[in-house]
DNA sequence: TATTGTTATACTCTATAACTATA
DNA sequence: TATAGTTATAGAGTATAACAATA
């Protein structure tokens, strides 16, 4: 999507007139989803590039970024994955393999097998997040207003109360 | 997105104040886009569910997506993938397989190969984009006033004149 | 009996390299 | 010689099913 067009939400909605414009039809929250998702969307395209920056897959590099929260169980992994348990096996091995991880054995529940950080695995996670965090261009060049108000907007979003 | 940490410009932040507020560090690009990546990473997990709904893969669903501009030649299709050619021939072969997309060889060049949609391809291509224009919940509950001031925002950031 | 993690198997996505047919 | 697409091969991510150890 290229060529966003400047309008308002008094349009009658067609479906065809989303080709070439990308100008998106809908609700308010529609239209401002759509905007998000286009930014986003380009973004996301150069993340197994950026993991790659470190030697990690695309999701190696999620692994990375979850494991600083503390040690997490195999089957904890697969639920932030979203996907079934048999695959953090072999992903688990792969990172385990090159020093970023240790599976620990839990010692309440022998069934249960944790996963920490190595001294290599911590320091490799901050550099990647550092990396992570450096914004695209489209973010990097907006006015001081309206990075203020998108933080201060993205913030009630995220933690509402 | 929880631990992310931000940078070493204002050092007073742990990475353990992090955690629980989404508070990022850093300077106001940065902030602003680490709430931003926050929200996107959370709604991203859900793509390959939502591909699947319409049976595809997550890959497949972008495909559709990027095609409805017009034929697009495979070397400009790896392009938009950011993946070597050779991966394009066995993806649009399934696609082909499934009756979503044809093979149109140019008549400029014998050697290009042009993809169009099939008439059941723009269809689920409709449907798709339909449902992936639906808002994730925290853009869903948004204010009407921070829906605007975001949907400008974004417009100004995405479309700069 | 139910759960955690593993193994086995199959399919998709991805990269590299060698090949073809055009240009 | 260079380019567009293919084929061959290998590695990684994913799902399902069957299994061992533990609860």
């Amino acid at each position: 999507m290229s060529g966003m067009n400047g309008s308002s939400e008094h349009l009658e909605k067609k479906p065809a007139d989303l080709r070439g414009r990308a100008e998106p039809a809908g609700d308010l929250p529609r239209q401002a989803w759509t905007l998000l998702f286009e930014l986003m969307h380009t973004h996301m395209r150069n993340f197994p590039a950026l993991a790659a920056e470190f030697d990690l897959s695309p999701v190696q590099a999620h692994v990375l970024r979850q494991l600083g929260e503390g040690p997490l169980a195999m089957s904890t992994l697969a639920a932030y994955l979203s996907c079934d348990a048999s695959n953090v096996t072999g992903l688990v091995d792969r990172m385990e393999a090159r020093g970023l991880v240790v599976r620990r054995s839990s010692e309440q529940d022998r069934r249960v097998k944790r996963l920490v950080l190595t001294e290599e695995g911590a320091a490799l996670r901050e550099r990647l997040l550092q990396r992570m965090s450096e914004p695209p261009e489209a973010i990097a060049n907006m006015a001081d207003e309206d990075l203020c108000a998108l933080r201060d907007i993205m913030r009630r979003a995220l933690c509402p109360q």
